[in-house]
DNA sequence: ATTAATAATGAGGCATACTCATCGACTATA
DNA sequence: TATAGTCGATGAGTATGCCTCATTATTAAT
């Protein structure tokens, strides 16, 4: 009965691992006591030390799991084999979604990064999760489609950074998903496309339009 | 001598602000005892009560020092009257410089926004410093010379989230400052710029306006 | 000089992260 | 079924570090 012995561990290992994302979410990392993860696990408080070294360890597995999580829904929602620009969007709306939902669980991903306040590491699960726009990116330049001039890094920079922003920006005023946020960011990533396949915004698409429009009304308002 | 008493006790707090200040930018504010605090700014540990009310007001102090600083100096960093892409490029750069050099006091930034856990707060000198952007997009958006079709909220978490980013990656790359960074988002920023150079039309024109209505039309037409 | 008011001190209180001696549950072998 | 051996679980106890507060020192006022 080996297999369900180590499935009871992995099972405890994760009932810990939920309580705990779960009170940190509501209490945060100082307001969350060691004995009420435990009381929520239904574990002795002793036994969370089994699975866990101490309570950062345990941070930064809540938020090494919140990030594999989130990897696993971006490749999801990223249709494989859609346009560049759909891709991206997909990508840039799930991702935006998620921040803002889980909000609590982004703030506190920074302090997981310092140990024990010393240099701030790159957390393997978020590594990967990036992975999922430099591999679209990569693609859009191997088809000749994306410039290769802007290194891929600092156009994912400006993706995930925008979106962190923009996310903080409306959660601090209340505010639900709003897509203008999305409709934005693609629009300077434009500037990344090549003249060639570039007809500046997709010829057909709601943006292009409003984009037309929104430089009319501009000119109208000389006059 | 009352202002002798003042200055006596304003140099307290002063020291030991720069004492938590530096404290916590090297050992986190984990790593950090306040005890040790009190012994760097030559007081008693209970003094340090007398002017923070808890760890965390202290935190809240320091990092609110610091962006009040970062205001300042972005202020003379923008030569006013220059070129509004001159402005933005010297405000970057400030930026991310200023990022790069005191990293680990902005990462504990998202920290002292935190209440006890409970929701993000929006610290007011923050507040303030962006405030520095705005003013430079406003002006350009009253001159005509950036489109207003994008909210200048937008715009400035565009900003200020991809050099936060790219502070973040440089510094966990070990690598310095980087003006290749500036550079492309400047150019990003090109495309919140009107095309009044480019355009063929003289803008304010009737000519100018009727050739985007026709391009509008036809954009419509497709759907 | 005396008194009042205010600031500073640091030993002790207290909450809580973490440890460890003890216990219990399961397995293997005869 | 009995016995021994292994390993996970327990929770009372310890250590640490934030914070308080009775006492002391300093300054201001008359």
């Amino acid at each position: 009965m080996g297999d369900t012995q180590r499935q009871r561990l992995e099972a405890r290992e994760e009932a810990i691992l939920v309580a705990a994302t779960s009170l940190f979410s509501e209490s945060g990392v100082d307001g969350t006591r060691m004995a009420e993860i435990a009381r929520q696990a239904d574990v002795a408080e002793g036994t969370v030390y089994l699975y866990y070294k101490n309570k950062h360890e345990l941070l930064e597995a809540v938020v090494d799991r919140f990030w594999r999580e989130l990897t696993k829904g971006a490749k999801l929602a990223v249709t494989s084999n859609a346009p560049l620009g759909q891709q991206l969007t997909e990508l840039a709306s799930y991702h935006l979604k998620s921040l803002i939902d889980d909000f609590k669980i982004v703030e506190i991903t920074s302090r997981a990064r310092q140990r024990h306040g010393e240099p701030g590491r790159q957390l393997p699960q978020i590594r990967e999760y990036v992975r999922v726009f430099d591999l679209i990116m990569q693609r859009g330049i191997a088809s000749g489609e994306l410039a290769a001039s802007t290194p891929v890094w600092q156009m994912r920079d400006v993706f995930y950074g925008t979106l962190e922003h923009s996310a903080r920006t409306l959660v601090l005023r209340d505010q639900p998903f709003d897509s203008s946020v999305i409709d934005n960011l693609l629009s300077l990533f434009d500037g990344y496309r090549l003249e060639s396949t570039s007809a500046r915004e997709q010829p057909g698409s709601k943006q292009a339009a409003l984009a037309l429009l929104q430089q009319l009304e501009s000119e109208i308002s000389r006059w």
